[in-house]
DNA sequence: ACCTGAACACCGTTCAAGT
DNA sequence: ACCTGAACACCGTTCAAGT
């Protein structure tokens, strides 16, 4: 039985839980497999296609945007998902926004939440709504990552995990606010 | 006339600006410096804290928090400002929020940005909505960089510059506006 | 005090050659 | 179709040895 591309995407994302994105290298990725490194390039083009495959993974786990509730609790709750789905897969909010960024993701997030500001205030600034939420969340979760990454290297000391997840919802919950707010301005 | 740790700096700062974070190798920089790169490390201990210096020169640069203003103005004026010198700098958004959170820096943006919402919500929330405000701002430019670096990769279609500055300011906006109501929820 | 030379253990990627 | 072997052009870092 030969190799499959999901295969390789399987052990890259077992590399990157279990040891981090510094330790993620093709090398790494053909030892899981038992393969030299030359081989993975027949499934993939390059290690950035890769990576994006990976960032799909992960985004396709984060839960859908729930319909039922109101705009409020509905983009609060889906950042506070995505932030788990990322806090799940060591250094993956680096990863995550570096393949966004790279246009070679299939998954764009922003098409399931722009909806959820309504068309008020038009498809455009809904969208940078939706933008303006996943940029913080990816970096906040990022920031929580790399210092967690660094504290395990002795380097800083770890900060409680209790407050890291207050801080995060006290900055989620006041853009959600000023967010909808603004689109209330526009509808006026 | 021998090196000195602010040449190593400079030159890093250099590369940086002209090349990127991808080019910005410590073998690089020694030929920049025509030394060869083991010569670095008498200057400077390693890589990361040399990554961590250069975090600290544009740091360096944002202008500080006007104090003459209102909160709302001052946040929202600070954050272009940090905007701005980062946009200088190529990748530098990158660079400065793993920087940051290595703990190898001695700037501490926070400590300029928590007065600026007053004792009113007490220390801890002041710092968190500090926090937030930077993930935006280093999250909304890491994005903007990135989407830059793989444009000129001929991989994806470059943004509107003018719409990238008012999705910036779309998402600022907000998130002060719902911070500073956040604390007046917590003052009442 | 400051730098070179040379090594060590790595990278991503390519590609002829094998099966 | 799928993989190996071997190479190419790189990395960060260390450290004896030079001046």
């Amino acid at each position: 039985m030969s190799l499959h591309r999901d295969d390789v995407i399987d052990a890259a994302v077992q590399i990157l839980d279990d040891y981090g994105l510094g330790d993620l290298s093709m090398r790494r990725v053909a030892d899981v497999l038992e393969v030299k490194a030359g081989a993975l390039y027949w499934h993939v083009a390059n290690k950035q296609t890769l990576l994006a495959a990976v960032a799909d993974r992960i985004l396709g786990e984060v839960p859908a945007v729930d319909p039922a509730v109101d705009p409020g609790s509905a983009l609060s709750a889906w950042a506070h998902g995505l932030r788990g789905v990322l806090l799940a897969h060591r250094d993956s909010a680096d990863l995550v926004a570096t393949a966004l960024a790279s246009g070679l993701c299939r998954a764009d997030p922003l098409v399931r939440l722009a909806p959820v500001f309504g068309g008020a205030a038009g498809a455009k600034v809904a969208r940078w709504s939706s933008g303006a939420l996943l940029d913080l969340v990816l970096g906040a979760v990022a920031r929580e990552q790399n210092a967690l990454l660094f504290a395990q290297l002795g380097k800083s000391v770890a900060a409680d995990s209790g407050d890291q997840a207050r801080a995060f919802s006290h900055g989620v919950e006041a853009l959600v606010r000023g967010l909808l707010a603004a689109d209330l301005d526009v509808k006026e």
